[in-house]
DNA sequence: GCGGATGCCTTGACAGGCTAGGTAATCCGC
DNA sequence: GCGGATTACCTAGCCTGTCAAGGCATCCGC
């Protein structure tokens, strides 16, 4: 298995960061850590995709952000959800499945 | 439901070419009719994707070209799978799966 | 002291899909 | 036979989002 996810991920990153945060308020880094662990590291979050991403959605009014402390003690900037975030969580969720439904149909038959 | 797949189709339309070039040549008109009606319009290929990616995979060595007739008596450029292509069509198949299943990891859980 | 982990951030390059145009031949309705 | 829709191909330029590669500071263990 050469580059496991390539380009793939163009487009779904958002979701993946607004479900993460779905179950409460996170640090970036401690966001792709989470979606490392679970999916057992097939997802890789490179850091320099995630920053501008959160950013991104904080200029949308998707999430918004917090000094604070994590968990360890350190200085560390809380991202939370918003309704907002919470509705395009929605929609973006749907949508994959979609998108995801329609890509097996033409690839998954022998 | 906005704008169906968005950014979501990133690194995947080569394979949906290679998958749909998989059951016999077709010209390029076709190749985006078929995945489209497979799909019942949930995907959309559109042309200025389209002929930009044939190019690039024939310059990969994936598919190869010929001039031809379509079923429709016109002038139509053929597009064949090469025994490359289907190598790559496998790794890429694989890759998706993978990746389906990693993001349904996060996404699905309620 | 020094390496590794934690945590944040930026710059620049790049790939790839999309918009919006264009060409030409053929078919069909009137 | 005229006009519009369909079939079929192609291109230039934009735009978005991801990645590679760097940098910074703090804290811990050895």
């Amino acid at each position: 298995m050469p580059k496991p996810t390539a380009d793939l991920l163009h487009g779904t990153l958002d979701a993946l960061v607004l479900k993460t945060l779905s179950w409460g308020p996170r640090h970036g880094y401690a966001v792709a850590r989470w979606i490392e662990d679970v999916t057992g590291d097939d997802l890789r979050i490179e850091e320099g995709s995630l920053y501008p991403a959160l950013y991104r959605m904080e200029r949308r009014g998707w999430i918004s952000a917090e000094w604070g402390m994590s968990e360890l003690g350190r200085k560390a900037k809380l991202y939370r959800l918003t309704p907002q975030g919470r509705a395009q969580l929605k929609v973006e969720t749907s949508q994959w499945s979609q998108f995801a439904a329609a890509v097996s149909k033409v690839l998954l038959p022998a």
